[in-house]
RNA sequence: CGCGGGGUGGAGCAGCCUGGUAGCUCGUCGGGCUCAUAACCCGAAGGUCGUUGGUUCAAAUCCAGCCCCCGCAA
């Protein structure tokens, strides 16, 4: 009998996972994505990453603005064997978290119990980890809350952007997914509690989180931390005379309006901005 | 019809408003100084000013169209 799998996610990150996934022998045969939004330069209607991915693989989608009533029975008409979330974006009520046999199995890219919340990867690199990794939980109903299936550890280069730690995360996770699938349906492992008390949790991003003020710069060491954790987005950035300057990882800034440049071309150019980030670039 | 910035020697910029000799910082090449150098000094090469048309005695500069790059917002 054919597994029946129903992957949750939106982003890249999800796209990438997805990717993975269909080319193992856990390949969903249902994506439950975002819907699509406007978009870009232009407004431009644009469909989400997971969604293109799902879509070029000819695997049915639904979009759910909300998981209600109607999204319920669509689920449980597919009736799948197990789910697979990673950054989908929205709750999951009780209703729909009992549907699948084998439950949610949600990929969470720090090692928990700490580092719960939206910004595990982040938060990670601001703290100065040198390690972290992927825990693969059951989701209940309380956040980020459910027992450890299996955890795997990573650690952090100096030079990891969360752009590319989110990758090698993203990765690492699906191996592990599909490396302890088997044995998990087989019920050949039995998901273990969190220590709660270890508890950590993370804050949702914001575009203020990477804004810095001239007058009160970061230290050189928290700076790095922050341009590789905020990138790309947030990103680190200020504001001179109305102007937005982004740093960007490997020495690179970004004026308003331009490409990326290196320090070295910034200060060429833009010799009267020079004292005022003379602080934040060497 | 979302808002906005930009395209000037190899790189990053100024010049445009108020048309009239192509500027700055850096790089490249040659020479010098030096034990030596990414430092310093002297010299040189390199640009149809994104593109098409218009106005003008004269357009990087003013006007119109087109192409390309980017920021915000979402």
């Amino acid at each position: 009998m054919e597994l029946k799998i129903a992957f949750f996610g939106t982003p890249k990150i999800a796209a990438n996972t997805l990717g993975n996934l269909i080319n193992s022998k856990f390949k969903p045969q249902l994506v439950v994505t975002g819907a699509d939004i406007q978009s870009g330069r232009g407004r431009k209607l644009a469909s989400n990453p997971t969604k293109e991915v799902a879509q070029v693989n000819k695997i049915k989608t639904l979009e759910p603005e909300k998981l209600d009533k109607n999204f319920v029975h669509q689920l449980k008409e597919f009736a799948p064997d197990v789910a697979v979330l990673i950054a989908y974006g929205k709750i999951i009520p009780d209703e729909v978290l009992t549907i699948p046999k084998f439950g949610f199995v949600n990929i969470h890219p720090s090692l928990l119990p700490k580092y719960r919340g939206p910004s595990p990867i982040t938060s990670a690199i601001l703290n100065d980890e040198k390690v972290t990794g992927v825990t693969l939980i059951v989701l209940d109903s309380e956040l980020d809350h459910g027992p450890i299936i299996s955890q795997q550890t990573l650690s952090i280069d100096d030079l990891d952007t969360h752009e590319s730690l989110a990758k090698k995360l993203a990765d690492l996770g699906t191996q592990t997914i599909i490396k302890i699938m088997p044995a998990y349906l087989n019920q050949n492992i039995s998901p273990k509690p969190q220590d709660h008390k270890q508890a950590t949790y993370t804050e949702k991003l914001t575009k203020n989180s990477g804004k810095i003020d001239l007058k009160n710069p970061p230290s050189p060491e928290l700076l790095d931390r922050m341009i590789r954790a905020y990138y790309p987005w947030p990103v680190v950035w200020t504001e001179i005379e109305g102007k937005r300057f982004k740093l960007l990882p490997d020495a690179k800034i970004q004026p308003e309006g331009k490409k990326p440049m290196s320090y070295q071309e910034f200060k060429n150019g833009y010799g009267k901005y020079k004292e005022l980030l003379a602080k934040i670039i060497p």
